[in-house]
DNA sequence: ACTTGTCCTGTCATGCCGTCAGCTTACCGA
DNA sequence: TCGGTAAGCTGACGGCATGACAGGACAAGT
């Protein structure tokens, strides 16, 4: 089921080649990290990674092709987002709970991967497609949780006949992944990560519930 | 009090020097829209500008110095939003007003400017003290009067105590600046824009005001 | 016409990109 | 043990962008 790891030119990647190759896509994260995505060059990635920049063409045909890639690995990692809402409640002081547990493991997910994940919103927003659908697939177990979520409230009478499920999911989302990537910003607003989670926190149960919550 | 433009070995720019300066300018905002900020080189827009690349690091450093110029005069523009709130009423049927008309004008303004402010966005979450300011003072008009607003609610006690203003605001804010980006990534969830809008406002009303909008 | 200061470009050294041919290494069957 | 074969890597090269400079074109005032 899982393909063959292949070079560009066909060739199947053996042990050795694999390992290369992981290298490579090691180091450009690494390289993602710490200078500006305009500025990365293959070349520092190949010298980084103790290899030439030839055998970085050999795997990658370039470095969109190679961040697509990394941002491939992290997505299904991010699929485990989803359990954070399996099962879960949002009445009561469980609703409460529900919320915040939420919050933390998105800003948690997100920082362990602000490099890449700035990138993969770039090139969604710029309108790549491949980039578009992985970022579909992150936010996607996430989104469809709690779109079923507020669509439930909304069928047992809870929440108006006029709600969009999927916008306010979409929204809430959005929001969360993106003040993931602004929590710096934050802080020059005098809120520090401590204070932020919670009204977040408040943020998504109003959204999904309509309501306060009830702590 | 507006500092003379100058060139980059100093010199003053003169009336012709200009011209071709915001030639480049438009060029390069040209440039981004139409592809990948990864992609834009200095000799593409010299090229468009029917100049040369040497004339355009007489203006400008690089282009990463360009897009902070055509940020700074979009961020000007950016102030005019803070009017979309002066005065306004969070209560009742003005509340919902308040909070359709802000979305309104917001997604508006981003969808004019998307191009630019998502390298700004990128800049910033890189942790680019340049563009991360540049961000601010275009956020910092809403946000600011956005805190305000819960803060006085909160003073009337028509807001929880725990809440903090500053956090909703800047969520809440954004929220809205990166919904307004990935648009094109709500259709792709069944989300289409004229639904997303009163969705957007519901979220900013229960979010000011803790409660659902009275219409 | 001459001067002055602004404005633009030809040119050049440097460095990265992306490709290829060819060398080295590892594996395998006889 | 010994080729044979495919994987793995790199030096080298043409092409292009970068960024700096010096010098020429141009407009305005005298």
């Amino acid at each position: 089921m899982t393909g063959q790891v292949r070079t560009v030119d066909g060739r199947v990647a053996g042990r050795r080649g694999q390992a290369t190759r992981q290298k490579l896509l090691d180091c450009l994260s690494e390289m993602l990290s710490s200078s500006p995505y305009r500025d990365v060059k293959v070349i520092d990635v190949a010298r980084k990674a103790g290899t030439s920049p030839a055998t970085f063409y050999q795997y990658f045909p370039d470095v969109e092709g190679a961040v697509l890639e990394i941002a491939d690995q992290m997505a299904a990692e991010g699929a485990a987002l989803a359990g954070l809402l399996e099962g879960r409640s949002w009445v009561g002081k469980a609703g409460w709970q529900t919320a915040q547990e939420l919050v933390d493991g998105f800003l948690e997910f997100w920082r362990k991967h602000d490099a890449i994940l700035r990138v993969v919103d770039l090139g969604a927003a710029e309108g790549d497609k491949r980039f578009y659908k992985l970022r579909m697939k992150i936010l996607n177990s996430v989104n469809s949780s709690l779109a079923d979520a507020v669509a439930e409230l909304q069928s047992r009478g809870k929440v108006d006949k006029d709600v969009n499920p999927a916008a306010i999911a979409g929204s809430l989302v959005t929001m969360l992944a993106a003040v993931a990537s602004h929590q710096k910003g934050f802080s020059a607003w005098g809120v520090k990560p401590p204070e932020l989670r919670p009204n977040l926190a408040l943020l998504v149960h109003l959204g999904v519930t309509g309501k306060k919550p009830s702590r």
